[in-house]
DNA sequence: CAATTGCATGTTATGTCATAACATTTAGAG
DNA sequence: CTCTAAATGTTATGACATAACATGCAATTG
């Protein structure tokens, strides 16, 4: 269907850590990440996480200033993605829920605003660590 | 019922600030607005909007790092509030819907997830921008 | 009252996140 | 090959947020 160009040199190796990072990462911790792949500068790694979000293959975290690769191939097919992220361990969970769409569906529409983008995130604790902590 | 201490100095003056803007404003506008009433440091504002958003007055709006006094004095009664943020002209529109906090709130126990904060926020252009761009 | 305690404040310095501006390189299209 | 668009490299700067420590100030309490 729609497939994605070729990414470059810079964009594989910026999606290439987030994947292994298995976990949302700061524009500057994957510069570190990045140096011995001979990455100097901060706009390196934005510009590629700015292309790797447009072909959907990442997620910007608006609530930590964070990034974290797609976990759901398919999320491209919702309008909207919500995140649980665990303050604790750091794990995200990506998922979409029809109804919560229609409802701010509604609300757009009935309100006349023009919705470019959509962020829900929930922070909190993932099961493991809120087990943990009792 | 749940009454709000009584705000100190810095305290009313930055809810002052940010009620006068009708719209959001970042930490380092409000700054420059009370230059006047003595504030020097970024930190006098800073601690200002943390206890101002703890009683409920004041809101983050995490996708555009700004605050925005509180639209609803009843919005403490959920759980979530969702913000229609314009682009163009900076207005907000705080929401809240039960069927969106009943379906997050599906998820998050399914889920065993211990929310702490959530956001939702709609970026994108209010009806009178939206009309102005065609 | 004096001592203690807790909170608010003031101040300096630093840390963290993101982009502007401009030069250079690279990969295709004609 | 030449032109062009996109990507990259590099330096500098802007924007957002907090650490650390000193000071003030009012309420409690012995
Ligand atoms: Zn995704
Ligand atoms: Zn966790
Ligand atoms: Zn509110
Ligand atoms: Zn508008």
């Amino acid at each position: 269907m729609t497939g994605h160009p070729e990414l470059t040199r810079n964009q594989s190796l910026v999606l290439k850590a987030l994947d292994k990072a298995e976990g949302p990462l700061s524009a500057y911790t994957i510069l570190d990440l990045l140096r011995d792949d001979g990455f100097r500068a901060p706009l390196q790694v934005y510009r590629a996480l700015e292309k790797l979000q447009e072909f959907g293959l990442v997620h910007r975290l608006e609530s930590i200033n964070a990034f974290v690769a797609c976990a759901d191939p398919h999320c491209h097919r919702h309008s909207m993605i919500a995140f649980a992220i665990c303050e604790n361990c750091g794990r995200v969970d990506e998922f979409s829920d029809e109804t919560v769409e229609a409802r701010l569906g509604e609300w757009v529409a009935a309100n006349r605003f023009k919705p470019a983008k959509t962020t829900i995130e929930i922070r909190g604790n993932c099961a493991a660590c809120a087990a943990q902590a009792q």
